[in-house]
DNA sequence: ACTGATAATAATAATTATTATCAATTTTAT
DNA sequence: ATAAAATTGATAATAATTATTATTATCAGT
């Protein structure tokens, strides 16, 4: 992978806004800094960065796949309400690979694990109705 | 949900065919038996066996939705090879809607665990070669 | 600084996946 | 049997993603 600076800008607005965006979302958020930017070089450079484990996806939203900035290990909940993505800490789950191969003999490169459901924000605008 | 024929070949083809197919491949197993079956009846019948809680959708592959007829719960393990799915029993990890609650304290209504790697079908032939 | 080889780009077309529309038909409850 | 509600097939519309193509940027080696 050469420098380039779309890829920068791409890596950049997934880092200051760990909204866990989609490509569309980066792409509105790019476009202020660098309005000549096509969608297909993000999508381009999204598949390009998680092939390169810089990234990585997320999906079970329904539609379209969301970037994660962060390495680390992580997990997921999704609000099926508002559709955020909020990030849930390793210690929910350890070892899932490890677990997995000595239990079936499978080995797992990743594992992803997602929850789905009304996150406390949802919840309580609810209530207030 | 009232009875039709469609939807009783669309449940009994993927409780009959455990490949966690698509929609897509849904429709091509089931034409054989009643060719006027239009993609829409099978699109939206999923989504409302999976509204009803009769069947579980996957995502995570890349492009399209995968359907699960087991609502047993269970996790998936993805071959990056082959792209085939496998079932994972449900002691590689358990209670964890009650360990994200008591550690975050979000309320998940269900959570999603997959695995992606080379399966040994994909291995053995690689080795082969 | 210049060059060739390669990788990356913008713009857009093409493809794939899914959902919406709607008149006609089927199912269910009376 | 019949009316209301649900479902269907066909197709159009939309959304998400990938492929194509001509052009431009990057970089190691002169």
């Amino acid at each position: 992978m050469n420098f380039s600076k779309q890829r920068e800008l791409i890596l950049h607005a997934l880092t200051q806004n760990p909204i866990h965006p989609t490509a569309d979302k980066l792409y509105e958020l790019i476009r202020p800094f660098m309005p000549t930017i096509s969608l297909a070089t993000v999508y381009r450079n999204l598949n390009q960065l998680v092939d390169n484990g810089i990234i990585r996806k997320i999906s079970g939203l329904d539609g379209s796949v969301h970037y994660d900035h962060c390495v680390e290990k992580h997990y997921h909940f999704i609000c099926t309400c508002c559709n955020k993505v909020y990030d849930v800490p390793y210690d929910v789950a350890q070892d899932l690979e490890q677990k997995l191969k000595s239990l079936t003999g499978l080995e797992a490169q990743s594992s992803d694990l997602t929850f789905k459901g009304i996150c406390s924000v949802c919840q309580k605008s609810k209530k207030g109705d």
